[in-house]
DNA sequence: ATGACGATTTACT
DNA sequence: GTAAATCGTCATA
């Protein structure tokens, strides 16, 4: 199966199932030039919707911003923050319900050069350790190339970047843990829920 | 018009 | 460990 890749079906599932689901599955970034960038999603978080009071649609709240987490499911919801910095996320609520998954460290199997390039600062001597390249959700987005351009693309559909179906090897994984979701903040609550999966034991999950 | 802040990362003491 | 970087977005006025 050529270009095989998640359809509208298997994003249409709760943002916990999702979250956990994703893990091990690769995220194909497809440049210009037909470069392929891509890695294993290795750590996820789940943000509920409107009663969650760490997500950016807690309340309802609907800006020009947030707009597309009210998409459909499959859809990628990718933000700019602290002046600096992407983030993606994927839309799995129905029928404008604003729940998504935020994809927060990769483990790159393909276009470590490219990446290194993307990912180079203007100071740093020495070349990014691999472990570094795509462990944190805005370092992903900034490897693989995404930005607000990539707000509300469809990835069932969009040629430049999908999530392939087959699952990568269990031996190639770990265990799942969950944890507390990272920089929250004092959200209740909601702070201390385990909505952060990631494999155990895998060098390019965040913050360690 | 203004001000506070952010689902982060990096560099520096 | 602490702080700077850096600016779009949103709430308040």
């Amino acid at each position: 199966m050529v270009n095989a890749r998640l359809a509208h079906d298997d994003y249409a599932r709760g943002a916990v199932a999702l979250a956990r689901d994703l893990l091990g599955r690769r995220l194909v970034r497809v440049l210009e030039t037909g470069d392929r960038l891509c890695g294993i999603i290795v750590e996820t978080e789940a943000y509920l919707g409107v009663r969650d009071r760490a997500a950016h649609s807690f309340g309802g709240r609907r800006t020009p911003r947030n707009e597309s987490m009210y998409g459909p499911p499959g859809q990628a919801y990718v933000y700019f923050t602290y002046g600096m910095h992407h983030c993606m996320n994927v839309v799995c609520g129905r029928a404008g319900e604003p729940v998504a998954v935020l994809l927060r460290a990769l483990e790159p199997t393909e276009g470590l050069e490219r990446m290194r390039v993307n990912r180079a600062s203007a100071r740093r001597r020495s070349a990014i350790a691999d472990t570094d390249l795509c462990s944190g959700p805005a370092r992903l987005c900034q490897a693989i190339g995404l930005d607000r351009a990539f707000d509300g693309v469809d990835l069932t559909t969009d040629p430049r970047i999908f999530i392939e179906p087959s699952p990568t090897p269990a031996a190639a994984r770990g265990r799942v843990r969950r944890s507390p979701r990272v920089g929250i903040g004092s959200s209740g609550e909601w702070s201390s829920k385990p909505l952060r999966f990631f494999f155990d034991s895998n060098a390019h999950v965040s913050g360690k």
